[in-house]
RNA sequence: GGGCGCGUAGCUCAACGGCUAGAGCAUUCGCCUUACACGCGAAGGGUUCUCGGUUCGAAUCCGAGCGCGCCCACCA
């Protein structure tokens, strides 16, 4: 039988264990057990952690509590299944190969060519799945790695494509016009943080707008506009009119930092509660040099003037508003809101390198040529210079505010109108579906409380902490149509393509007769998938999706020969002459042959190019839950798949962070919903909890961030600690909380000590660690990779790096190290007494045992309830404690040492301490695999008889990790005898206590054996301790009598009784148990008359529980008494 | 701007209307008691952020304020 090590070294065991999990194949679920009925799912779908860099802290905490739920679920007899993966992370991902490629290699993206920077990409990923995947194994996740997924691999881009394919096909994915964030240098559009905000000092230019009437329809003809006088404007009671001159142009002002976005200008607003909207209505203004005439429209986004805008608290806004706001739907997200609220026009003044242009939506220029072809900045003077000459310059007043701009070039942002592609979230099929998919428990809205008593919900999913519920609620309730199309190389190309009519022709007829062209093409030529779907774009062009990636194969040897053939004939296909059978592709003359109408009307369109953008990377994260599965394809993987879909979708619980609530967890849902419930909304959820943990900050309560470089690599913490000590520490941590604090110390690599860092405040204002550290216990120096942002060098590349750590870690390898202890000693008595041993024997009942074991059988019930309550609630912090107090306090501290003098000649004794021993493994093995899995090596081998109604069977595999739950049977659970002996012992320590810190105040030698003079009420007491009152307390004898007057003697006083402790030392000193005696009675006193007011308070005894009263009583006699026993002993010593 | 959370011992956190407000670490004292010094035994340490209210009873519920943090949106 293999011995333990004198001390526990993680590293020493934790690679061989993995290995002998792996090769037991105990993580691999078989889904084909769920669906035969021979066992019960239980599946986690992990949150794919980004491809970016490797995994941190927080992950390491999402991680931990989803093995502990899966270890704990599979020990239960469930078939447990935990799905890995990693996402491709879109703009993540390819911004941080960007800077990368940049940096090292001086290459740019736009040189490479999209091709070989995807291949870099690529590279990438792999080296990181790779970190990714042997982090994980390293923290003893259980994961089915067999299965494990990548974003953007063959089975989930098979996926994506499905999901696109019957989304556009059922008129779910629309095109639209969005703002996105431009790059005028490097011309490409920018995902939200890769625009940093720059404070800027600038200005704002108050312009003014000469008001007219106008008179006809049509806009734009200067024709139609009347110029209206101060005086005309006065009569319509405009508030300040009459004091302007009363035959001169009346005008607004508007206030602006962009002028030369004026020539965009196709609204004025105005706040509907502003005084002056009354006499304005109906008016419009005549845009300067534009002559374009442009409504004034009431919007309440407007803010009002400030009334005093020096006062204190005034909106920066307000300071500096004159009620009028210039709208600019085609160069600002809030201008283009308005004009959506009001239907104007877009008017885009702009080319992509940010000069204006005429050739970009802009006809109407007017007298405005003079702008034309100038940057922006220029624009902006000359458009200032010019309503400065016209006398339409009110003022210029300096202005800070903040600009977004590209963290590649530099350049400051321009809001771009373009093309996008959107998902209609908010079709009652998706949205709906997915508030349908709460529990009506959580639902908060007053519609869905109304709906609480007759529920319409037909969804079960349920939040914790509860809170989170509303988070999602609301989110959903003001969604927005969701825009999937991203500016990027790295992602799912979206499957979209252009045809273009040749010659003449017009799309009217063409969705259902090119899509029956298409679908014949592809029968044909014997594709799998021929399902196609077409929408016209404008009158010449449509927008095709083909469901499979084969289709578009084929369809690009169609396109290539017509192509071919326009080139050689100019008058093919319009005059539909014969085509060239003989340079047919095979595809294409079947198709000829078979359906020459069909060919022609596929001729008549030339295929340009795919759709250049990608999908926004939680388009494939939404697909998650069933991508990893093989959705769409259930035959795949021998049948597995739709197993696999059939079991584990639903699955149980999300564990996630609440950032991505909305991101995430909604679009998973109505996905899930959506196409596991064939387009009508009606699926199953996709998992039935949702479980938020906290976010982990560093010690000064920032984020971990990569930016910052404050995040902890969990390989860190495994060497300094071990992974059962991050992960104990980790699990002890998750409360209900929203953040918790992990203060970082740094791992000397000089001495592998650990110490708290020295700490500077960055140029962000940030308090990092300064870069370099001197270890104060061997005092040399290491460098500090914590507070370093990513991708920064070190400071000093010849001095060794410093790992990162935190103390927080102790608590956890402290009591990996206590269970190895215990271990160890458990197994040594039993070695000593039988040795092996055998299972074999007849039960051990509670009758056959001894307080101390009964009590210690007690406790495992107890603590096993607990963990088991803590698991259903996910409060994982819960599971901690109680396994820590089953081993430490319980175990440890009481059990092991009652038992010493007795357990090596008591059979009964000892298979209480092995049934012990394997129930707290067991229990913690979910926590702590590698400690326990390493300590099961050498205890499996020792077998006792079994303890009646605690059923602990064997592993099949002799490992723990697939070894049964502990059971504990009806009788036991509900036992009158163990709740009994809990309270019986409860008093058995509280005499110990007692006499320990008698024993401390006298200062009597720990190893003392002294002698306890006990009043015969307390005889059944000890007595019924069964020695332990002497083994504990290091009595050497308890004798009857308590001799009055003794002063060579120290008192204790237990339940109002005195008790004396005699031959303590050679001279004790009276006087320290006169001050302790005297400290002790003034305490109790003052907690006597606080339970004396309480009962003294009339509204108590008639209000409060009647138990409760009486509690009190009991507690106030039994203080009395021990006051009266203080006083009574204080006399004989003075 | 919207939403959410937090403020309890020196530090990190429990306690979710009712025992003397607890634990781990840190501190002090005594012990290398043959499982464990990453340990054992004992001790000190709290105006539960402030003010007001509800209640027989408040760290806990309600209101107001102060401070801190996170998420989302936005910044003419």
């Amino acid at each position: 039988m293999p011995a333990l090590d004198k001390n526990y070294k993680p590293a020493d065991h934790e690679p061989r264990i993995w290995k002998r999990w792996e090769d037991s194949r105990a993580f691999h679920a078989d889904p084909a057990k769920v669906v035969s009925g021979k066992a019960k799912p239980y599946s986690i779908i992990i949150p794919p952690p980004n491809v970016t860099g490797r995994l941190h802290l927080g992950h390491a905490l999402n991680n931990t509590l989803q093995d502990i739920l899966i270890r704990a679920h599979r020990m239960m007899g469930f078939e447990a299944m935990w799905m890995p993966g990693t996402d491709h992370a879109g703009i993540a991902t390819q911004s941080v190969v960007e800077k990368r490629l940049l940096q090292e290699e001086n290459l740019k993206r736009s040189a490479m060519g999209r091709e070989a920077f995807v291949a870099r990409v690529q590279a990438w990923k792999d080296e990181y799945e790779e970190t990714i995947t042997g982090q994980l194994k390293a923290m003893g996740c259980s994961c089915d790695f067999d299965r494990q997924r990548f974003t953007m691999d063959d089975i989930c881009a098979k996926a994506v494509r499905e999901a696109f394919f019957r989304l556009f096909r059922d008129g779910l994915i629309y095109r639209g016009k969005r703002l996105v964030n431009w790059d005028p240098i490097t011309q490409t559009a920018l995902a939200d943080d890769e625009v940093v905000n720059e404070e800027i000092e600038g200005s704002f230019y108050y312009l003014r707008y000469p008001l007219v009437r106008h008179q006809a329809s049509g806009t734009g003809h200067q024709a139609n506009a009347v110029p209206i006088t101060w005086s005309e404007l006065a009569r319509l009671g405009y508030p300040g009119a009459s004091s302007q001159p009363a035959d001169q142009a009346a005008w607004v002002t508007v206030a602006t930092t962009r002028p030369e976005t004026y020539l965009g200008d196709t609204a004025v607003a105005i706040n509907p509660k502003d005084p002056r909207a009354n006499a304005l209505r109906g008016l419009h203004v005549q845009l300067p040099l534009v002559g374009r005439i442009i409504p004034i429209v009431e919007d309440d986004y407007v803010v009002m003037p400030a009334k005093d805008p020096d006062a204190e608290g005034v909106d920066a806004k307000a300071k500096f508003a004159t009620g009028f706001l210039k709208v600019t739907p085609a160069h600002d997200p809030n201008d283009y809101d308005i004009g959506n609220r009001h239907k104007l026009a877009v008017i885009n003044v702009m080319a992509p390198d940010a000069s204006i242009s005429d050739k970009h939506g802009w006809t109407d220029i007017g007298d405005a040529h003079l702008f034309v072809g100038l940057s922006r900045e220029d624009a902006r003077k000359k458009v200032v210079a010019e309503f400065k000459a016209r006398g339409l310059l009110e003022n210029i007043r300096p202005y800070t505010h903040s600009v977004g701009h590209s963290d590649r070039s530099g350049a400051a942002i321009e809001p771009y109108l373009s093309d996008q592609w959107y998902v209609k979230v908010t079709d009652d099929k998706l949205r709906a579906a997915a508030l349908r998919a709460m529990t009506p428990e959580q639902r908060n809205t007053p519609t869905a409380r109304a709906a609480r008593s007759t529920p319409q919900g037909d969804g079960s999913m349920t939040f914790y902490p509860e809170r989170y519920a509303r988070t999602f609620e609301t989110w959903h309730e003001n969604l927005r149509d969701w825009c999937i199309s991203r500016q990027l190389w790295w992602g799912h190309r979206i499957p979209v393509w252009t045809y273009i009519q040749w010659g003449g022709g017009h799309t009217n007829s063409a969705p259902t007769e090119l899509t029956q062209a298409i679908e014949k093409y592809l029968r044909i030529n014997g594709a799998n998938d021929p399902r196609v779907t077409v929408v016209i774009k404008s009158p010449k062009e449509v927008f095709i999706c083909a469901a499979s990636s084969e289709a578009d194969s084929l369809l690009g040897i169609f396109d290539d020969y017509v192509d071919k053939m326009h080139s050689q004939r100019s008058d093919w296909p319009a005059g539909s002459a014969a085509p060239e059978p003989t340079e047919m592709p095979n595809e294409v003359s079947r198709f000829h042959n078979a359906d020459i109408a069909s060919f022609n009307t596929l001729a008549s369109y030339r295929r340009v190019e795919q759709d250049p953008d990608v999908l926004d990377t939680w388009f494939s994260s939404a697909l998650w839950p069933i991508s990893t599965m093989g959705w769409p394809d259930t035959k795949g993987n021998g049948g597995d798949f739709e197993a696999l879909l059939k079991a584990y979708n639903s699955s149980n619980v999300l564990c996630t962070a609440r950032e991505i609530i909305t991101l995430w967890v909604s679009r998973m849902t109505m996905f899930n919903r959506y196409f596991m419930g064939e387009g009508a909304g009606h699926g199953p959820v996709p998992f039935h909890d949702v479980f938020i943990h906290a976010m982990i900050q560093d010690g000064e309560g920032q984020k971990m961030s990569k930016s910052l470089g404050n995040g902890v690599d969990p390989l860190d913490i495994i060497s300094s600690h071990g992974a059962d000590a991050m992960r104990f520490t980790l699990c002890d941590m998750t409360t209900q909380t929203q953040d918790v604090r992990m203060p970082v110390d740094i791992f000397c690599p000089h001495c592998a000590k650990s110490f708290e860092p020295r700490k500077i405040t960055n140029q962000s204002g940030y308090v990092v660690a300064a870069p370099t550290q001197t270890c104060p216990h061997c005092s040399k120096s290491s460098v500090s990779s914590y507070g370093l942002a990513s991708g920064s060098a070190k400071p000093d590349a010849k001095t060794p790096s410093a790992k990162n750590t935190s103390s927080k870690f102790d608590k956890g390898r402290n009591y990996c190290t206590k269970l190895w202890n215990a271990a160890k000693f458990t197994m040594m008595i039993l070695e000593e007494s039988g040795g092996a041993g055998s299972a074999d024997g007849p039960s051990v009942h509670l009758s056959d045992l001894s307080q101390v074991d009964r009590w210690m059988i007690a406790r495992i019930v107890a603590a096993t309830q607990r963990i088991e309550d803590s698991l259903k609630n996910y409060e994982f912090n819960n599971y901690a404690q109680a396994v820590y107090e089953l081993l430490w306090w319980d175990f440890c501290d009481w059990y092991l040492e009652a038992i010493k003098p007795t357990v090596r000649t008591s059979p009964a004794q000892q298979a209480v301490l092995r049934a012990a021993l394997d129930t707290i493994l067991r229990l913690l093995h979910p926590v702590a695999p590698y400690v326990t899995e390493t300590i099961q090596e050498a205890f499996g081998g020792y077998l006792r008889a079994p303890v009646q109604g605690l059923a602990l069977p064997p592993s099949q595999t002799g490992l723990l990790c697939s070894a049964p739950w502990p059971h504990l049977s009806l009788d036991l659970a509900s036992s009158p005898a163990l709740k009994a002996v809990d309270a019986e012992f409860s008093r058995v320590k509280g005499l110990v206590d007692a006499i320990r810190q008698a024993r401390s105040g006298q200062a009597v030698e720990p190893r003392r054996k002294v002698t306890l003079h006990s009043p015969p009420e307390l005889a059944d007491l000890i007595r019924g301790a069964q020695g332990v009152v002497e083994t504990l307390a290091g009595l050497e004898k308890v004798v009857a009598e308590a001799p009055a007057g003794n002063t060579q003697g120290a008192v204790v006083v237990f339940e109002g009784r005195e008790l004396l402790l005699s031959n303590l030392k050679d001279a004790v000193d009276p006087a320290v148990e006169r001050t302790a005696l005297t400290e002790g009675a003034a305490k109790l006193e003052k907690e006597i008359a606080v339970l004396e007011a309480r009962l003294a308070n009339p509204g108590y005894a008639d209000k409060a529980p009647a138990k409760m009263v009486q509690e009190t009583r009991d507690t106030l006699a039994r203080k009395q008494a021990e006051v009266g026993a203080m006083r009574r002993r204080l006399e004989e010593l003075s």
